[in-house]
Formats: C-alpha cells, structure tokens, sequence
DNA sequence: GTCTATAGAAGGATAGAC
DNA sequence: GTCTATCCTTCTATAGAC
C-alpha cells in the first residue's frame, strides 16, 4: 500500500496522483487508504517524509583509501554523483521541489537527511584528512559543499530538467575527475 | 490575463492552479480564457515557455573590469547568485523541474535559455581571458560549468526547498568568495 | 479492517446568445 | 471577443454493511 503510493507520487507528482489511482495501484478500496490515512496530505506527507532518509554514499568508501585522498575523493565523488543521477532520486527531488513551499517541514526533512547530512559527513571527512595534513582548508564546511557544487553542477541539472540525452558513464567519469582536479588544486598542502 | 496566469502558476504550480482561478484573477470568464488557449495544458506551456528567455546577468557586468579577473568573478557571481536566489526565479525554477517530466519541452527551453546560454556565455569570458594569459583552463567549458557549481552550491539548494532562513547578504558574499578563491586556485596562471 | 456505494464539491471544457 | 449557464468527468471523503 506504502510501496504502491510511493511509486506514484514519486513518478507523477502530488498533483497528477489521485486516491483512486492509489486504490487502484494497491489493490484496496478507496474506504481502506482512508482507514489508514486521514487525508491525501497525510499519505504524501508519511510517503515523502520516509523517502527523505537518503543513505547517499555508504560509511565504508571514506575508509577505503584513508592515505590517498585523491583516489578517495574519486571514490566519494562517483558513488554520491551516480546516486544523484539515477531516476529515483531524480523523481524524488523533483516531487519534494514541487511541494517544498506547501509542504514545508517536507523539504526542511529532506534537507536535513540528504544535502545537509552529506555534506557534515564530507566535512567530518575533510577536518581528518586536513588533522593529517593531506588536505589544507580553512573551512572544512565550505571545502565540502564546493566539492559537492562541483560534482553537483551541470549534470545534474540537465537530468533534473530532464534533458536528454541521459548522462552516460564517460560523462559521469569525466566530471568527478575534473571536480577531483579542481578540487585538490585549491585544497592540497602546498 | 497572461500576467495573472502567470503570477498564479508560478506561485502554485500547475496542479493547483485551476482555470476557474485563472479566469477569476484575469478578471475575465472561463470562455474567454478557452477562446485563446484550447487548454491548461497549452495556457501553461504558453506562460512558462515565456518565462524561460531568462536574463540572468547582463552582458556590461562582463566587460566591467576586463583586466582585473578577480573583480569580474566576483562581480558576475555576485550577480548571478542574487539572481538565482530572487523568490520568482525560484519559484520558476520548481515549476519547471516539477512539470519537465510531463512537458519535456519545457525543460529543454529551460535548460538551452537559461543554464546553458549562461554556461556558454561565461565559457565565452573565460576563453577571452585565457588568451590573454589571465587564466589556464585547458577546458573553458567545464571551468565556466565549475564556477557555477562553486556557486550554485548550497544556498540554492536550500532555497529551492524553501527551507528557512532565506540566504541574506553575509552568506551569499561568503560564497561568492568562496567560489573565486577556489576557482583562482584551480585556473589562475602560474 | 475491509468492502460497495455514494455524497458533495470542483475541475476542464463547451454551447449558444450577444 | 466576451459573456452566462451548463455538461460531464473526476476528485476527496464518508456512510453503512459485513
């Protein structure tokens, strides 16, 4: 029932879904989903909100290569740029875009559990790695949300707007290794 | 009647604007509204089509200071943040990303009038000053796409999802520091 | 808890007069 | 070109039986 909803909001939007179409989908009546839920807001709310604890990278490529940074900044840089890439998320942050101004506490979640709770942990990451003298920034906050801005520009974009063509591995490649590049030559110890 | 129209999805987005409140905030009648759109799908792809040949910065911030790089990153970034960061560029912005999937030739005008054009045009800059020895990009267009990730990171994000508080002077000066100094870091000429 | 059936409102779109 | 009035569908939500 959850998992039918989800997979309508997601692919069409507040809007577009109706209760019957969820009904339908879950294979319940109408009278059951209202059993459950009080109102269509309260079913979009519950789904949405379960959907915002993102897991972007996995706690284990920031140990992979703990002495090289450069290998685990590509490392980090890929798995968080293809996470933001696949149709899911892209869905889901479409939908919590659209609804963020009528849905407030729904866009505050997903702040907080996804973009947020990423960049602390890259930051956590960077403070270490500065301690060991691997990286110098001054503001291990600020160094984590440009890496992220780095990878995050261009190619997202265009597969949030839904431009074709889809991006594709070289591209992907491409731009974490510049974003890498770029990265290292503002934040190497000199 | 477009105005209102306009005001009225934007704010709202295309769900939950109706043509009833359409037709009442023109100030006309539905028929009226029907006997020049032949539906909301055209009146909506219509308004937002319009809204997508965007300004983001004008063309003399690129030739302000054309020796100083510094001063120009600075002066363009200034102003492209603080235009990416105005509420009806935001809310232009959701809609489009909500109803891409739906009216993909929406995102597609989106993405060549608004990024793209920007990109290309920065991209431009940035060739102009690499020949004059004022910076070392090897790829202009993915130094010009890294400086609008630098600043497009965060504060956006947090304002697409109308989390509070609302960016104010300090943090988007913070940024558009930020972003030079990394960006001089990485392309400056040694 | 789950169903069928339906109330009650609102939405998109049109007919036909002026 | 513009209006009033209306059609028909779809939507959210509920009543009442099992």
């Amino acid at each position: 029932m959850l998992d039918a909803a989800t997979e309508l909001f997601m692919k069409q939007g507040y809007g577009a879904v109706s209760m019957d179409a969820v009904a339908r989908a879950a294979d319940v009546s109408k009278a059951t989903l209202y059993a459950h839920f009080a109102s269509k807001d309260a079913l979009f709310a519950t789904i949405v909100s379960d959907a915002c604890c993102l897991d972007t990278v996995d706690e284990a490529s920031f140990w992979a290569d703990p002495a090289d940074v450069g290998a685990t900044l590509r490392l980090i840089g890929g798995r968080f740029l293809r996470y933001l890439l696949q149709p899911e998320t892209l869905a889901r942050y479409r939908v919590v875009v659209a609804e963020s101004v009528r849905f407030p506490e729904l866009g505050a979640a997903f702040w907080v559990n996804g973009p947020l709770a990423f960049r602390n942990r890259l930051a956590a990451w960077v403070v270490q790695q500065s301690e060991a003298g691997r990286l110098a920034a001054d503001d291990p906050q600020v160094a984590a949300e440009q890496f992220i801005g780095l990878l995050r520009s261009g190619l997202f974009m265009r597969a949030s707007l839904a431009v074709p063509p889809a991006p594709d591995s070289r591209e992907i490649e491409a731009t974490v290794e510049a974003a890498v590049t770029t990265f290292l030559r503002a934040f190497a110890p000199r």
